[in-house]
DNA sequence: GATGAATGAGTATTCATTCAT
DNA sequence: AATGAATGAATACTCATTCAT
């Protein structure tokens, strides 16, 4: 089984590291079954504790799914913003956004199944990657590098075509990674000749 | 209730209306609650009939979300082949594919509804509105029209963004529908002149 | 089983001589184990049907509770207003009431049972036999048979001394029978020579 | 929250002092929402202690409500018996007695609730303000003041008045307790004179 | 073909009680 | 003695599907 957030409460008191293995287990759960396949006996049973534990830790299914997802998208999202730090130029930011996250996924390969699942099973507000994409997209507007500023809806779309590439990920194709990026600024009405240069940037920060 | 499959039956024998008028019943709970709130009988129940009668015209719930799928997809894919007939440059193709499409799921709110619920839900295969999309691509790049041919990935990027747009719809912007197809053609790498230039030609198709 | 309800919906359609038959298996448990002891599923499995079954003729178990305990009042209140037709005298009317109730209750044995443990189980407005009792005093009073006009506290302690009766019946000793209307008269200010006399009277109507 | 049984246990050891507090919550919480509704958790909740330690106090849940109803019965009866030493005639006994375990749950609201639903939830031997009152009953009879020695089921009529009386008492008309009072010697089969009689005499002890 | 009724196999949830610290 | 956490055993209720008419 995943050790993921388990470890992550290593030290912290019992009923911390029992959440942890519950989450662990509905990760893997979730990805082996998919989420609305998945009961919650499967998970528990998993975990290797008694069904009505559960309970202790969350108040229904919707609420184990809640907390994964914004658990994921924590995790996902805290090592970003100190990589971002010295990178000056808002395209590349993104592209080196997408490149990190999308590696941290691969990585932890349930975790997009997870978001990927989630973002079209729960209401949008619950999926911090989200947000966290139209923030740094929102930071490049200011900046002036995208010639149209998108609003909700063009966000939307690129957001779709992120999660799309999440999506994809799942087959551990690495290619996937930049031709996700390079969409999105597409999407966002960069030339083709400035996404590429663009991407070239972002390769610098991660060699 | 909507009645479209049930006109469409008209004058046929009485099982092919009853059929007819459960589909429109699905399609509008499954509008009002989502998919897989849905239980038979309230399917039934708005339609008014037996919740046994169901299994007189599908096998079981799958069945009807197929048929039903399967219905939409045709009723809007139906009528833009004609329509693209006389059509030569692949991008406006595309760009008035888009706007048939999304004008009729305007007309018929519900079945966009049920085409974006169902993406997520069904397994691939059965989304017909994608396969076509893609088939219309395909034909694109024959003729040269996109740089560089799109495989399945980027096929999958360019249908994430036509189904965000058909979710978007549902608030009722018609702008979306043209600036859907605009950002489905820069993923597929054409120049934001080049687009401009589609949306431009297209809309000589339907004034 | 009993086979009181089930044969009052003899003839009636499937649904009706169901329900009877519910009804007919939870007066069985609940006499047999009391009320709050009993499981639906012990209901079922007695009746010989399945636990979902249940569930077509009830919403859940208090509005069993309600219908078995509003049948058993109408049934036992049913023969009672026309034997009073030709009695003038208000105690002596208490009396024959309570007679024909109580024998009543005595050839279905549960019914004491369910009508008691009801009795405090729920809220008062269930219990019919309770208001029954309280329109004969009331009638009785407009007559001037009682001395002071029973006010609501006066009938509620008129009532718990008619279904502390009524529990003790189960033991089958009938000589409670006319012991209970005694009291019940007694609470109503009669003075025991008159109680004696009421209760004379009333065996007259009753060989 | 009350604080009758934490009192009592002033100055004792810490024990006794808890054991104090989950009485006078079960007391609060019982006659809040009923005891059949009652969690032994909303119990602990409201006593500000975790759960597990009821259990070093009380076997289970029914000990506790055994324990409180005894407890109870106690405080309430524990003052009547001197008070009733002077008195020689039994009716008037029984008035006083009345009057002084109705005026100790009168100031002890819940008290009444929990006696009087304890009453039947409860299997009879629990409840020993029943048994009393038939102890004074009974020695009323050896004086010969009750014309017919009343028996078991006499005595249960009895209580039964005086319950419903108790339960009465709850919404706080304070009349109630004389009329209690009147009916149980009504149901002994005092005339009504002699009843008044004996709650004027009554009122001699309890000015 | 249509229907009302019945049903089996789930499945989430509750709660008293025990365990380890 | 007190506690936080864990748990087993129950139990009500749901829903797709089948049956008999």
């Amino acid at each position: 089984m995943s050790r993921y957030f388990q470890e992550r409460s290593r030290g912290l008191n019992k009923r911390a590291r029992t959440r942890g293995i519950l989450l662990d287990s509905a990760l893997d759960v979730f990805a082996e079954s998919g989420i609305s396949n998945t009961r919650l006996d499967d998970i528990t049973k998993y975990a290797g504790m008694a069904n009505a534990t559960f309970y202790n830790h969350f108040k229904d299914k919707d609420e184990l799914i809640t907390a994964l997802a914004k658990a994921i998208a924590l995790e996902l999202i805290a090592p970003v913003d100190e990589r971002l730090a010295g990178i000056k130029d808002a395209p590349v930011r993104i592209v080196v956004a997408n490149n990190i996250i999308m590696h941290a996924a691969l990585e932890q390969k349930s975790w997009s199944t997870v978001l990927g699942g989630a973002f079209y099973l729960l209401p949008p507000r619950y999926i911090d990657v989200g947000s966290y994409l139209k923030l740094l997209i929102a930071r490049g507007v200011e900046e002036g590098s995208f010639t149209d500023a998108p609003d909700n809806f063009q966000l939307d779309q690129v957001t779709a075509v992120f999660i799309s590439g999440l999506r994809t990920l799942d087959k551990g194709d690495v290619n996937i990674i930049d031709r996700t990026a390079q969409n999105m600024l597409r999407v966002l009405g960069m030339s083709p000749a400035k996404v590429s240069s663009a991407l070239e940037k972002g390769h610098a920060f991660y060699s």
